[in-house]
RNA sequence: GCCGCCAUGGCGGAAUUGGUAGACGCGCUAGACUCAAAAUCUAGUAAUGGCAACAUUGUAACGGUUCGACUCCGUUUGGCGGUACCA
C-alpha cells in the first residue's frame, strides 16, 4: 500500500471538520495558550509558498501545545479592506465585496488545504458590517474619550492614491514610486501622542524581536531637553521659543532658526528682508518631503530680526531654513553651530560666528573651525555652568532657567497624533454626521453599523474627497436624534482599524451586544504567541498596542499589552533567490505543491528550509527530500499490502533503542519549546531516529507510536493515518505528548577527544562521568597520544568531563 | 550619514553556547536490484597531497585573548533590514 497523501490529507481534513475536533471553548481545568498569526489580507493572487511558512508554525506551536494539555485557541480571519480590491472595481464596475468574497474563498480553501488545526467556527472578516459596526464602536469610544479629532493640517497626500497618508505609512509608498506631498486638509486625528510614553515604557514588558522594540523606540523618538524662550530684540517684540536638547551649550547660540511655515515670520521680518523671506516660503511651500530629503546644501536667508540669547544678552540673527521642520518641537531651534552638525553647515557657509562651549573630557582633541563636537563633555566659555560636565550642566541650566521664567525642562516626542481618515470607498465609515450649522455629531450607538452603500461606481473624484462623497442619497442623511438634516462624513477608516482589535474578536465572534464578553476577554487574553512579518514592526504593531491600551483604560480589557510574545517568520524567496514576484515568474503556489507532494510535506519542507526567522531561497529538489523521508515512514509502519510492519512487536525497548528514543524526545521538546523555535532540526531529529529505526530487525511498538506522535504536529495528516492503522480510533491531537528521562538519555561509554597542544590527535572510548585525573591517565595510555608526548615536558593537562582531555606539551 | 542584524562545503543549513567544524537534507560519484528505467537500498563526498594509514590547510579578511575560538574582543570588507535634517 503506497503513501496515499491525497487520500489521506482529504480524509483527516474532513474528519477535523465534522468532528469540530479544533473548537476551543472556555475550560478553567487547562491552562490556556492562545496563539496567533497575523491574518491575512485575502489577494486575488490567492497564497504563495511563503504564507504557510509561519501558518505552519504557528500551527505545530498550537499542535503541541494540545497535546501539552493546553486548552489552545488558533482562530484565522481576514484583513479584508484595502486598496487593490477598490482599485479593481473602478476598472471593472464589480462591487469590492463581491471581489473580496472570492478572494476570502480562495484563500480559505488553499489554507484548509494544508491541514491547519484553526477553529474556523471564529472566522471573521473586517468587512463584514456584523464586524465593523465594533470597529466603528470603538472608535466613538475614542472620540468620547477626546482621542478622536478633525484638524486642519498639513497632510501626506499621494495624487496617485486619491488619498491621505499616515506618517508611518509614507515611506513604503515612496518605494512603490508613489509621490507624496504636503498639503492642509481637514482630517480626523487619533490622539496616539497621550499614549507616547506608556507605549515606550510597556516595550519592556514585552518578549518581542530587540529590533522591532528598538523601531517602535525611534518612532516615538523621546528625547529630553528644555524649551528656551528667546525675547525679539526691540521695545515690546515679543519672544519664539525653541526646544532643545542642550541646555548645556546655550551660551554657544548664535543665531536662531524658524521653519519656513512658522507664524511669527511675517511678524519680525524687517522691510528690506521682506521680498527675499516670502521668495524662500514660496519655494519651501511647493517642495515636497522627498525634494527636501533630497537636498544635502543647506539654505536659508536672513529675517533682519535678531533675538537675546538669555544666558548672555548677545543679540543674535534670526534666519529662516527649512532644516527646521514645523511638526517637531516648536518650529524654532536656537543654533550652536559648535556642537550640531546641521548648525555647524549652516553657520560655515554663511560666515556666522562658531562658538566652542563643550571641550571633549580626557584625552580626545576636539577642533570645532574644522567639525562640530557633538558629543557630551565638559562646559567652556559657559558662565555659572563652566566646567561642569554635560549632565550637571544641564540640570544646572535648567534649573537656572526655571528659576528667571526664561523656560523649563521638558520632554520631546517625534511621535505625531495618528492620521486616521482616508479618501476611499472601501474602508468603514465614520460613525458622524456634520450638522447644517457645522457642528459635528456622533451618531447614537443604536444605529450602528453605519453601512457602506450599494453603488455601481467607484471613481475617485477629483480633489481629494472621497467617492462616497459623490453618493447623494447615502450622504443626506437626518439626525437620528432630532430629525434635523445632516450629511454624513464620507472619509472612510483606514485599513489598519479593523486590525488594530481583531484579536479580541476572535474570543466572541458572534456576539451582537459587545464587542467581546468580559470573562472570555479574561480567560484567553493576551496572545501568548503572535506570528508575523517584521514590515508591519511599527504599523500594525504599534496602532494596535494603542487602541488596546485604550480599551484597557475604558475597563474593556484586562491586560496593558495585547501581544506578550512576538516572532518575525522570514520571508520566502524564489528558486532564483528573489523575491517571489509575478513579473520575475518565480512564484511558487502552494496548490501545484500539495498536489505533488501532499501538504504535509510542504509543511515539513517549510520547516525544514531553515531558520524560521531567516530570508531563503525555496527549492525543487529539497522538498523532494523531505517527501522520500515521509515514504520511508509510511514504509516503516505499512507493508505493501496495507498490513502492518511484522518488524513491530510488542516489546520493551531497551538498551541503546531506548536511549535513541529519549534522546529524540528530549531534542524535539527542547527545540519546540526554544525561544527560536528551531523547527529545522526538529525534522532533521526526527530523520536521525528514523534512520536509526530503520536499522532494527526488531522494531519494539513503542518506538513507532512515538515517532507518530513526535511527528503529529509537522505532518498531521501522516500521524492520525498511521496513528489509527496502528490500532487506535479517533484523533492523535489530544493524545500526551510523549515524555523523556534526562538518564536514560546517557550513554554508558562515551567517546572521549584527545587533543596534544588543542588539536585532536586520538579518541577513546571511558565510561561516562569518568573522573577527570582517571581520564587524564587514561589518555595517556593511548598509543598515539603517547607517541606524541613521549621525550617532551608536558606543561599543562586539561580534562573536560565526557569530552576531551587536551595535553600541553613543549 | 546613523542604528540594528548577518557572513560556515557545489547548495539549504547544523554545532550541546568556549571543547571532534560541516549534523540533517539536496546535489554529485560508485555499487546492488532490473532486460531497461523509475523507485528503493548500500557506500563515498570541505580543500590539498597520498594506494592507504595519515598529514596540512580551512567557518568573509587581518590581528588579539585562551590549553583550546565558527563561538569572546578590536579593525576592515561585503550583504540585508530600518531610518533619515526630530534640534
Amino acid at each position: 500500500m503506497k503513501y496515499n497523501f491525497n487520500e489521506i490529507e482529504k480524509k483527516w481534513q474532513d474528519f477535523w471538520e465534522t468532528n469540530k475536533t479544533f473548537a476551543a471553548e472556555i475550560d478553567h481545568a487547562k491552562p490556556k495558550y492562545y496563539v496567533l498569526d497575523m491574518f491575512p489580507y485575502p489577494s486575488s493572487e490567492g497564497l504563495h509558498v511563503g504564507h504557510p511558512e509561519g501558518y505552519t508554525a504557528t500551527d505545530i506551536i498550537a499542535r503541541y501545545k494540545r497535546m501539552k494539555g493546553f486548552n489552545v485557541m488558533h482562530p484565522m480571519g481576514w484583513d479584508a479592506f484595502g486598496l487593490p480590491a477598490e482599485q479593481y472595481a473602478i476598472k471593472t464596475g464589480i462591487h469590492p465585496r463581491i471581489t473580496t468574497q472570492k478572494s476570502i474563498d480562495n484563500f480559505k480553501r488553499q489554507l484548509k488545504s494544508i491541514g491547519l488545526s484553526i477553529d474556523w467556527s471564529r472566522e471573521i472578516a473586517t468587512i463584514d458590517p456584523k464586524y465593523y459596526k465594533w470597529t466603528q464602536w470603538i472608535f466613538m469610544q475614542l472620540y468620547k474619550k477626546g482621542l478622536a479629532y478633525q484638524a486642519e493640517i498639513a497632510v501626506n497626500w499621494c495624487p496617485e492614491l486619491g488619498t491621505v497618508l499616515a506618517n508611518e505609512e509614507v515611506p513604503e509608498q515612496i518605494e512603490k514610486g508613489y509621490t507624496v506631498v504636503r498639503r492642509p486638509m481637514k482630517q480626523w486625528m487619533l490622539k496616539i501622542t497621550e499614549y507616547a510614553e506608556r507605549l515606550l515604557i510597556d516595550l519592556d514588558m514585552l518578549d518581542w524581536p530587540e529590533s522591532t522594540k528598538e523601531m517602535q523606540r525611534n518612532w516615538i523618538g523621546k528625547s529630553e531637553g528644555a524649551r528656551v524662550t528667546f525675547k525679539i530684540a526691540g521695545e515690546n517684540s515679543g519672544s519664539i521659543e525653541v526646544f532643545t536638547t542642550r541646555p548645556d551649550t546655550l551660551w554657544g547660540a548664535t543665531y536662531m532658526v524658524l521653519a519656513p511655515e512658522h507664524p511669527l515670520i511675517d511678524k519680525i521680518t524687517t522691510p528690506e528682508h521682506i521680498t527675499a523671506v516670502d521668495i524662500y516660503k514660496d519655494n519651501a511651500k511647493n517642495k515636497s518631503d522627498l525634494e527636501r530629503q533630497q537636498e544635502k546644501d543647506k539654505s536659508g536667508v536672513f529675517t533682519g530680526a535678531y533675538a537675546v540669547n538669555p544666558v548672555n544678552n548677545e543679540e543674535i540673527p534670526i534666519w529662516i531654513s527649512d532644516y527646521v521642520l514645523m511638526g517637531y518641537g516648536t518650529g524654532a531651534i536656537m543654533a550652536v553651530p559648535g556642537h550640531d552638525e546641521r548648525d555647524w553647515e549652516f553657520a560655515t557657509k554663511f560666515h556666522i560666528p562658531i562658538v566652542e562651549v563643550v571641550k571633549p573630557t580626557g584625552s580626545q582633541q576636539s577642533d570645532i573651525t574644522k567639525e562640530p563636537f557633538v558629543e557630551d563633555g565638559v562646559s567652556v566659555n559657559s558662565g555659572f555652568i563652566t566646567g561642569l560636565k554635560t549632565e550637571k550642566a544641564k540640570k544646572k541650566v535648567i534649573a537656572w532657567l526655571e528659576e528667571k521664567g526664561l523656560g523649563k525642562g521638558t520632554i520631546q516626542y517625534k511621535l505625531r497624533d495618528w492620521l486616521f481618515s482616508r479618501q476611499r470607498f472601501w474602508g468603514e465609515p465614520f460613525p458622524i454626521i456634520h450638522m447644517e450649522d457645522g457642528t459635528v455629531k456622533l451618531l447614537p450607538e443604536d444605529v450602528l453599523p453605519v453601512m457602506l452603500p450599494e453603488v455601481d461606481n467607484y471613481k475617485i473624484i477629483g480633489t481629494g474627497e472621497s467617492p462616497l462623497a459623490g453618493i447623494t442619497e447615502w450622504v443626506n442623511t437626518t439626525d437620528p436624534e432630532t430629525g434635523k438634516p445632516a450629511k454624513r462624513e464620507t472619509n472612510t477608516m483606514p485599513q489598519w482599524a479593523g486590525s488594530c482589535w481583531y484579536y479580541l474578536r476572535f474570543l466572541d465572534p458572534n456576539n451582537e451586544k459587545e464587542f467581546v464578553n468580559k470573562e472570555l476577554e479574561k480567560y484567553w487574553m493576551p496572545v501568548n504567541l503572535y506570528m508575523g512579518g517584521a514590515e508591519h514592526a511599527v504599523l500594525h504593531l504599534f496602532y494596535a498596542r494603542f487602541w488596546h491600551k485604550v480599551l484597557f483604560d475604558l475597563g474593556y480589557v484586562s491586560t496593558r499589552e495585547p501581544f506578550v510574545r512576538l516572532y518575525h517568520q522570514g520571508m520566502i524567496l524564489g528558486e532564483d533567490s528573489n523575491k517571489m514576484s509575478k513579473s520575475r515568474g518565480n512564484v511558487v503556489n502552494p496548490d501545484e505543491v500539495i498536489a505533488n507532494y501532499g501538504a504535509d510535506s510542504l509543511r515539513l519542507f517549510e520547516m525544514f528550509l531553515g531558520p524560521l526567522s531567516a530570508t531563503k531561497p525555496w527549492s525543487t529538489n529539497g522538498i523532494e527530500g523531505v517527501y522520500r523521508f515521509l515514504n520511508r515512514i509510511w514504509r516503516l509502519v505499512v507493508n505493501e499490502d496495507g498490513s502492518i510492519n511484522v518488524k513491530i512487536q510488542d516489546v520493551k525497548p531497551e538498551g541503546e533503542n531506548e536511549r535513541i528514543m529519549h534522546r529524540t524526545i528530549m531534542n524535539i521538546t527542547d527545540d519546540i519549546e526554544d525561544m527560536d523555535m528551531k523547527f529545522n532540526t526538529c525534522v532533521s531529529e526526527l530523520m536521525i531516529y528514523v534512520n536509526e529505526i530503520f536499522k532494527l530487525d526488531v522494531i519494539p511498538k513503542e518506538l513507532i507510536l512515538t515517532l507518530v506522535k513526535l511527528i503529529s504536529p509537522f505532518a498531521p495528516h501522516l500521524a492520525e493515518e498511521l496513528w489509527q492503522k496502528l490500532g487506535h480510533t479517533g484523533t492523535i491531537a489530544f493524545e500526551k505528548w510523549p515524555e523523556f528521562d534526562p538518564a536514560k538519555v546517557k550513554k554508558q561509554v562515551v567517546t572521549i577527544i584527545g587533543q596534544i597542544n588543542g588539536k585532536v590527535r586520538s579518541k577513546i572510548e571511558a565510561d561516562t562521568d569518568t573522573p577527570d585525573d582517571k581520564l587524564i591517565e587514561l589518555m595517556k595510555q593511548d598509543e598515539k597520544i603517547r607517541s606524541y608526548i613521549e621525550g617532551k615536558e608536558i606543561v599543562k593537562e586539561i580534562a573536560v568531563k565526557n569530552k576531551l582531555v587536551n595535553i600541553v606539551v613543549k
